[in-house]
DNA sequence: CTCCATCGTTTACATGCGTAATCGATTACA
DNA sequence: TGTAATCGATTACGCATGTAAACGATGGAG
């Protein structure tokens, strides 16, 4: 297989923030993406402006011009991204193996009762 | 009930890494945990001795003196920091949601088949 | 009792991150 | 066509982190 998607530098959980908003919808302004994000983080706009930024220097998000402004959209995937986290997690808590992270969700009662139910579900597919 | 353990604030990575080597085995001393973390991180001993004073400071660790030296020890349990990072990665990531999580490691091919056998069990431990 | 090795503590410094103000360019409107 | 609003870019700044040297105290060996 070719090159990975060579996403360049770690993204930050503030920066993570501002990649949600683009990957539920974009392209989107800087503007636009301030509106969405504001509605958990309290950013200024110049704060969210520096996070664009930095993202498009990480090659996370491109910019495509429209008349005066930008409009920015996630170049990695989602799914990449929180595969490659969850991964990290997994390596640096549990050696690398998910069944103890799985334990570890049991015992701290973190499993719904539709977790368990789903997850069920997803066994019996892999299985087959 | 009591106060939650109170463990001050965030434990870094490379501190984690050092917490590592004391929820193996403690007390030890500096000088110890400096050759056990040095299998897997090239640090020098100044390094290891900032970090393990940090992690006093952070409320992470406890000292005990002996003769000349400190012996160090976790002041918060391993299952602890692991339940917390772990939740917080969940919340982060899929919403709170533990389903999606292996949803994901499970494309990814992150699931060996121990991981799948071991889930199994679980899931029919926590039913009864 | 003296001196050296070894402690823990203090200080250091580059980088990344969170948060933001300012500035120069540009566009749209009057 | 001039000017006000707005955009991206530049600069800023304090704190955490990763990494480590320097320093001062102290305990053990001779």
């Amino acid at each position: 297989m070719a090159d990975k998607p060579e996403h360049g530098e770690r993204i930050s959980e503030a920066e993570h923030a501002v990649m949600e908003v683009l990957w539920e919808k974009a392209p989107q302004s800087a503007q636009d993406v301030c509106d969405q994000v504001g509605a958990l983080r309290d950013w200024s706009l110049p704060t969210v402006k520096t996070l664009l930024a930095r993202l498009v220097t990480k090659q996370a998000l491109t910019t495509e011009r429209d008349g005066k402004r930008f409009l920015y959209s996630p170049v990695i995937a989602r799914s990449d991204y929180v595969g490659t986290e969850s991964r990290r997690l997994v390596d640096r808590l549990f050696g690398g193996r998910a069944a103890p992270l799985f334990a570890q969700l049991a015992k701290a009662e973190a499993l719904s009762h539709d977790d368990i139910a789903e997850i069920e579900a997803l066994l019996k597919e892999l299985k087959s």
